[in-house]
DNA sequence: GCTTGACTTAAACCATACTTCAACAATTAT
DNA sequence: ATAATTGTTGAAGTATGGTTTAAGTCAAGC
């Protein structure tokens, strides 16, 4: 497959597909007489890197789970930790937006003229 | 209450509590003498403003929620469907938070040799 | 043989969110 | 009283993150 097919298809530029390859958070694309040719792994790896941005992972730290989680490092419990250490901070995220989400539903019910008077009232905190 | 003592009180850099109020993010502070002179309701608003954007809110976003939310807007049903559209973005990021965690959950206990195998295999879409 | 898509590298861009600066004024501590 | 601290302004600067573009070349297919 292409890059122009893989973009289209993943919905995302080819730039972007280029500069992923260019900064190491996907492999090296094997070149056919000069052109990128994708395989499945590397298309599953850009699908895995849109989830986990959409997700609001950094790049930064998706490259943290793309390069130490397989291979090697594996062995080491460095990789364990972190991956717990993201859940932690998965839950939080979930944690802060459940209290968002209930901030919100209060204010789509509320006749409050104010949002203080909204934020002081009984079901938010 | 002075701006330093607020800035304390929620761990913020005064210069970011000048920087909101210059941006419109907050209503003008009183001055007295020259000096910003906090209240309870502007002290709410900016301890709003921090849970907004822990929770992954924009500035922008967050300036809308203020400027829109309290006033004779409240009337029509903008409002409403705004706080709607809201609700289901915060929905569909604990969506993606919570496939996130599952992958990562599943990369946790497995040991697959690589990315694309986790990815495909059974508990990970 | 020309359009279309892909290639390269470097640089440019855009957005978001602050932060710093200079120069000066008011408050508070000694 | 005077020194140290804290505050004021507006404008410009910085940091980070994530692409996107520009310029020039190359190869493939119609």
């Amino acid at each position: 497959m292409k890059i122009g097919a893989v973009a289209e298809a993943l919905g995302m530029p080819s730039s972007t597909i280029r500069y992923y390859e260019r900064v190491g958070l996907i492999e090296p694309i094997g070149r056919v007489a000069g052109r990128r040719e994708f395989d499945e792994q590397s298309i599953l790896t850009l699908r895995f890197l849109k989830l986990a941005q959409s997700a609001g992972f950094a790049l930064s730290e998706i490259r943290q789970l793309l390069n130490i989680g397989f291979g090697e490092e594996r062995q080491n419990n460095d990789w364990l930790v972190f991956l717990q250490n993201k859940r932690i901070a998965v839950k939080a995220q979930m944690e802060d937006l459940r209290h968002m989400d209930e901030m919100l539903k209060k204010f789509e019910g509320c006749n409050c003229a104010t949002l203080s008077e909204c934020m002081s009232g009984s079901s938010v905190k």
